[in-house]
DNA sequence: CTGCGTGTAATGTAGCCGCAATCTTTGGCT
DNA sequence: AGCCAAAGATTGCGGCTACATTACACGCAG
């Protein structure tokens, strides 16, 4: 059954990982990054909405589609009830599957690293590259990511710690106004390039990035 | 069927508005604030799919589910495609219909940080930003507060302790009459910004937020 | 050695916000 | 009805502080 799924989710260029377990499933959900999460009931080492649940108890935000063999209304109740998503009882078209987990990943969290555009500003994490108005600019290593970091976010407000997260990663960086400068000299490049949006800081907050006024 | 739905809901303790066309319902999205919109696909006006992709292309981020008769695989991908979030076919059995609700209403915004409306004024917790008849006015970080504590509960009094402890937080600002200042900024850009709203002082307990007179 | 990236520190600045003084309103009491 | 005290409203002032900006020094790479 997972290898039917893998294969047609292969052949449609989603890319996938597969394991068997509930303790594997959890320790994939810590580190990877996923868009959705498809989830068996009954699993060689339990019953799989108590990894739902738990998921769901650390905040975890990936969307899950519950798959199960038991279709009672009851049993669907208690899936959704239990944090997930979506719930599909055995057997199920593969199409409609697919619709599901399409719906689930369009309103999940940003692609890590899709392509961020706003304004005339645009931003490829890939690549690291910046462009504004079509136009390629330079931006160093820690100016980049301060900007990818806001990026992510138009409009919003993003802390200050979380900026400084963001920048410095691990490494503890801590006692100066480095963002700050930073700052300085990302807003010095926009005006130069006469980018349409601008950072705003937000008093005892943070900063954000919005189209300029 | 409509009419059972409601009840269903009301019994639960759900709050549900309802509307028969999709022009109607165009309109409440707009205006209103719904954690959840259920959709017909049959409609007198026309095609309920064709609502959800007019809102999804205005970027509207309610949570969709599509309710139909028409049960076959390819109506429900064509359903979920169309930029819904679930999809049930009739017959269903009502307490699976709930379950869904609230698995959709769990995937949304937390109710702490969603978007508050009243009147022609609306603050956006999540930038903090107020915006009034649609225009967005600054509010610095104490008013903002103040304006945000009173929409989260408009025409209800919110009590002065209430109000200084969201405001003021842990810290112990005690002994003047500051929180008074900040109510009489706040009324004169409420005036200024001929707002539909007014800010109403009720002795010795607090104030509250409430369409004009 | 030279240039760029980046952290640090010094300096400048704006605007929030608390305070207090003054004025207005309210409600209770006789 | 009229008076008074207390609550609330309003306003200008000034200090404080977070943020902005700039210059400079250090380090690493070519």
């Amino acid at each position: 059954m997972a290898r039917a799924l893998l294969e047609a989710l292969r052949r449609r260029d989603v890319l996938a990982d597969h394991v068997r377990t509930i303790a594997d499933a959890d320790a994939m959900a810590r580190v990877g990054t996923y868009d959705v999460l498809v989830l068996d009931r009954r699993l060689p080492d339990g019953e799989g909405l108590d990894l739902v649940a738990a998921l769901r108890q650390r905040k975890h935000p990936v969307p899950i589609l519950v798959l199960t063999a038991l279709g009672g209304v009851d049993h669907r109740v208690d899936g959704l009830d239990s944090g997930a998503d979506d719930y599909l009882a055995k057997p199920f078209a593969i199409e409609e599957l697919l619709a599901r987990l399409r719906a689930l990943q369009r309103r999940g969290p940003a692609v890590s690293d899709r392509y961020l555009s706003f304004g005339n500003l645009s931003v490829d994490p890939r690549t690291n590259e910046v462009s504004i108005g079509g136009a390629l600019v330079e931006f160093p290593r820690r100016e980049y990511l301060v900007v990818e970091a806001l990026m992510r976010r138009p409009n919003r407000i993003v802390t200050r710690p979380n900026l400084i997260e963001a920048v410095y990663a691990l490494e503890d960086e801590i006692g100066s106004n480095a963002l700050d400068a930073h700052i300085s000299r990302i807003r010095k490049k926009l005006l130069l390039t006469e980018a349409s949006v601008e950072i705003r800081s937000v008093r005892n907050i943070g900063y954000l990035i919005r189209a300029k006024a």
